[in-house]
DNA sequence: TATAATTTAATTGTATTCAATTTAATTTAG
DNA sequence: CTAAATTAAATTGAATACAATTAAATTATA
């Protein structure tokens, strides 16, 4: 290094670019989730619903890493979509219970193309992508 | 693919890893940051202006991917710190100028030691932090 | 030159994020 | 069994993000 503040320029820094193409990314999702009326968190979310169509808000929080201040108003925006019902657990009424509607599951075959269509717009080999991919479930590990 | 839904799987996404590590490096920096009063936003917002003490919105902007409407509430909270200046240029008046003050150029030295504290806590080799920096920035570009 | 087009920030409104606190329900320990 | 500890969501408040609009200044053009 030659001089004692490199270590605080930003482009020596690993964490930069991976807050801005998260969020450059992001962007491009944006038109496509429009059409389905979801954001992208959103649109996380009813990823995990689609696939296994019941859960709880702390066991959506763990697949996602967010917690219930992030959970509790997105679950309510989609609850009054219509496309998942918020209920209390019969066994444990701390816990609440969410799950996909009809309506909900439906968007699926309208969002079955989205990531395809996304491909399109980003800059990696396939190879690359695959090794991004585990380098970044490494760092969240 | 197994079925015709995998391509909606939260396991099969790149943009979501990459959204979550974003987030969880960035909490990681939080007590660091806590320490000099800044948020990661300000953190690297400051790291621009350690580097070349005076820009405007637009070039602050352009390095750091945001747009006014994040980064003019992110510098007047800058400058009630103590640590900026804003204003006008007198050659073009719609230029915000932006300029490091002796008390925000003094936050570097403590700042200084922050990126090797959180090499500690992240699970990557040099090797692989390396490849990850440039997939990341080959994808930003 | 006068007007149109462009540029730069600021503003507005919606939706996150997240730390910290609160509330209610359940579990654990004494 | 009962008080203490723990757990799950919700709430609160601060700080982003960002699309869309506005306002003011500058530049380009007819």
């Amino acid at each position: 290094m030659s001089n004692k503040y490199d270590s605080i320029k930003l482009e020596n820094q690993i964490c930069f670019p991976l807050y801005s193409a998260s969020r450059e990314v992001i962007k491009h999702y944006t038109p496509y989730l429009q059409k389905i009326d979801l954001t992208y968190t959103q649109y996380i979310a009813m990823m995990v619903l689609w696939d296994i169509k019941k859960t709880t808000v702390k066991e959506l929080g763990e697949k996602l890493y967010l917690d219930s201040g992030t959970l509790t108003p997105l679950l309510k925006s989609l609850e009054s979509k219509g496309f998942v019902t918020r209920s209390r657990s019969k066994e444990d009424e701390r816990v609440l219970i969410v799950e996909i509607t009809e309506k909900g599951d439906a968007l699926k075959d309208e969002a079955v193309n989205i990531p395809k269509a996304l491909m399109g717009c980003v800059n990696l080999t396939q190879d690359e992508a695959i090794t991004l991919y585990k380098l970044l479930y490494k760092l969240l590990s």
